[in-house]
DNA sequence: CCCTGTCTTCAGAAATTTCTGAACATTCGC
DNA sequence: GCGAATGTTCAGAAATTTCTGAAGACAGGG
């Protein structure tokens, strides 16, 4: 049975790779302490107090992570506070979300494709456009494949 | 025929777009500029002058986009200086990159993993586990099958 | 070897992002 | 309706990132 201390320093350590790989400081510490928890819900006060931070800092977290469609509201009987939970398909949604900033790259290149005449900056934004095009179709199939291949193999 | 000004307004907003992916402010530039230049290649002076900026600005820049795997160096005879383009294979070899922070992820789930003891925190870091795996693995595939269907329809 | 053109480095300035704390809003039980 | 508990907003402080400009490193021609 491992310790307190270190599921919080590999939540910690998480948050940051996170960070690394460009979500915000709060918002990655928000999430990771979401994954690493045992309890069934978290509210903001729990957040508050397991990450040290202020309430205005775990209100502006919770908002950018639900926005992002990693956690839900849930609603528990009896308790006025907002519990929060990460949703179980968290990760996939994330990924298939990151398409509407994909959008916004390709239609950039949409209108660069026609601010430019022939030669070779079009061509370039054509293969540019036509990638970006690509992902954007596959990637609910492969999302899809990854579902259905974990249902196929369901536990270690 | 479109203007020089339209062109760069074009270049601009893509690189905002592309900052708002996460991608820096500098480096987003730079790559913007190459992907709509008409020219073969650019110089460090070239990029200045386009963009506006110091050399030390676009010495960074350029060492971070060339990092990225989005442009190389190539060898004009008879001039000293430096000069770079944008490789052919730009978009797809980023998406492939991503994988090195996708596997710095990886590598802080697997120690989080490590960490908790059977219970929810445990099933999902497994389930985050085993989606990232997925992606890792299925990516480069997705780009062979991307570059193959390119091949099929060369032009529009 | 020196000189010139080119690129890199780095300390500090400027801009931006992020966090806090306190005031305000909201909701619910009574 | 009132009061207490909870959540949100926002102005400013703090931290971080980004850019510049000047000094220096490097390479090649003469």
């Amino acid at each position: 049975m491992t310790g307190e201390t270190e599921r919080r320093e590999a939540a910690e350590q998480l948050a940051l790779t996170l960070v690394g790989a460009g979500m915000q400081r709060m918002g990655a510490r928000a999430i990771a302490a979401f994954l690493f928890s045992e309890e069934e819900s978290l509210t903001a006060g729990d957040l508050a107090q397991e990450l040290g931070v202020s309430a205005g800092s775990v209100s502006g977290a919770i908002k950018m992570v639900a926005q992002m469609g990693l956690i839900e509201r849930i609603y528990v009987a009896g308790s006025r506070r907002e519990h929060f939970r990460m949703r179980d398909n968290a990760w996939t949604t994330l990924y298939s979300r990151q398409h509407s900033v994909v959008t916004d790259v390709l239609d950039a290149v949409e209108k660069g494709v026609g601010a430019v005449g022939p030669g070779r900056a079009h061509d370039r934004l054509e293969y540019m456009r036509d990638f970006y095009t690509f992902l954007i179709n596959e990637a609910p199939m492969l999302v899809e494949r990854f579902e259905q291949q974990r249902r196929g193999e369901p536990r270690s």
